[in-house]
RNA sequence: GCGAUCGUAGCUCAGUUGGUUAGAGCGCCGGUUUGUGGUACCGGAGGUCGGGGGUUCGAACCCCCUCGAUCGCCCCA
């Protein structure tokens, strides 16, 4: 009787080798960098009351009801694994009293999911990194965040090809004249427009400024501009944004079809983009959500934050490799093998990366440590009674391999 | 939720218009050779051809269903 292997769940990947050293690439730079900001480090549950996200998601059609992974917990208590960091951090930042550190930077990364169909760059469970400022109000928070975000991917290596798109959806009053500009010209070419754009006229009319459709692009290319119902307070935010990214040296273009759908966006929205990652293009994207602390129940509380994924990230940056093994310790002789373990043991607490090859066929012990390509092999042997040990050096270009053949060297001087 | 493409050994893939016992390379295991030596030679393990049903004398190959993967659409906090 045979018994089924059980599959992974549809959307959920196990990283390994090559890819796994870049994901863990993308987030020790996230880390160091974060640091030079002074970011403070926060780690979050990985589920929460739905509530915290059905509520500051607005209950937006599909994002809440189909895109969440919710589930009942035996109390009967609705609960959600977490779709993204920000609604969380700001929850904590109610409930745990941080109001006392306004204004507060914050970074964090992990696991998040979302109901999804799988496709290039995008997974139910997936991986974030997220840095938000909460409690600032000035443009400078939303300078900083980007000059950040633009040093990770600068120290990342992708800057290539990767461009920061901004915009500005105003405060509420510009963003709500505007909206109301976009859905009186649009509803004039309803019937020209495509289906799925006269569909998101009446669900979200700022969306179909992004339509991929052909028959779009004519009409959303001569849309009302946002610029031209800013009040003076957001024309202001706005260029203090801008002169800043200029100040700090960071390129930015202007994309005045960047919109977010939810409405506790105010002022600055992000992307930055590549044209290496097929249908998936956004690598890193934010913008400043002042109204959403007031959702959650709190104080009018300013805040902005970004999130990208490290999976993108890390497939832009490539397969990295695994490091250069310093040495391989064999036995080949069954006799030394658990000489070679003590080897391999100091080798190994002296700070040299190394492998013990002591199993399997004699003969071949040594073609394998070979085929590890480490930077020297040591070789343990014993023929007609006579033990033999040598050091041989292969790859004096790394740096550890000298290491390695000084603690060789001291445990054979030891041993006499 | 919708669409397209694809599922043959651990991995990458052959498999001719349907025709004997389904193959190769790599990897793994054992052996020969060599004996400071990875690239040679021999052998071995490993496959219900994703699963189920149908057509046929006969299906990896044709048809239907199903599961899974990939890419795109929708959505994108």
């Amino acid at each position: 009787m045979t018994i089924q292997t059980p599959q992974a769940i549809r959307g959920t990947q196990d990283i390994f080798g090559p890819d796994a050293e870049a994901f863990g690439f993308v987030v020790e730079t996230f880390e160091r960098v974060r640091r030079l900001y002074r970011f403070r480090r926060v780690e979050m549950p990985v589920f929460e009351k739905t509530a915290v996200f059905s509520r500051s998601l607005g209950e937006t059609t599909d994002v809440v009801s189909k895109e969440m992974y919710s589930f009942d917990d035996r109390g009967g208590e609705s609960l959600t694994l977490r779709p993204e960091f920000t609604a969380g951090l700001a929850r904590a930042y109610l409930t745990d009293g941080w109001q006392q550190y306004a204004p507060v930077k914050l970074a964090t990364h992990g696991p998040v999911f979302r109901y999804e169909r799988p496709q290039k760059g995008r997974y139910r469970q997936f991986h974030q990194i997220d840095a938000e400022v909460i409690g600032a109000a000035e443009p400078q928070a939303d300078v900083e965040l980007l000059v950040m975000a633009d040093q990770i991917i600068k120290e990342l290596g992708i800057a290539d090809g990767v461009t920061l798109q901004l915009n500005t959806l105003g405060d509420a009053a510009s963003r709500e004249a505007w909206r109301h500009a976009l859905i009186g010209y649009f509803r004039d070419h309803t019937a020209s427009l495509s289906e799925d754009s006269q569909d998101r006229l009446e669900r979200n009319p700022l969306r179909i400024l992004d339509s991929k459709d052909p028959r779009d692009k004519p009409f959303t290319a001569d849309a009302p501009r946002i610029d031209d119902f800013l009040t003076a307070e957001a024309q202001d935010f706005f260029a203090k944004v801008t002169a800043g990214l200029d100040a700090a040296g960071v390129e930015w273009t202007r994309s005045p079809a960047l919109v977010r759908g939810l409405d506790y966006y105010r002022h600055t929205a992000f992307e930055f983009v590549t044209d290496r990652l097929g249908a998936q293009g956004t690598v890193l994207g934010g913008g400043r959500y002042d109204g959403l602390i007031e959702a959650l129940g709190g104080p009018h509380t300013p805040a902005v934050g970004w999130a990208a994924g490290i999976e993108r990230l890390a497939m832009l940056v490539g397969d990295r490799a695994e490091p250069v093994l310093d040495v391989v310790v064999v036995a080949e002789s069954a006799d030394r093998e658990i000489e070679a373990q003590a080897l391999v043991a100091r080798l190994r607490r002296a700070g040299a990366i190394a492998e013990l090859v002591a199993s399997g066929s004699l003969r071949k012990r040594f073609d394998r440590a070979k085929k590890l390509n480490p930077a020297s092999i040591v070789s343990l042997d014993q023929r007609d009674g006579n033990k033999t040990q040598n050091f041989r050096p292969l790859r004096p270009e790394v740096a550890g391999m000298e290491l390695a053949g000084k603690v060789f060297a001291a445990f054979y001087a030891d041993m006499q």
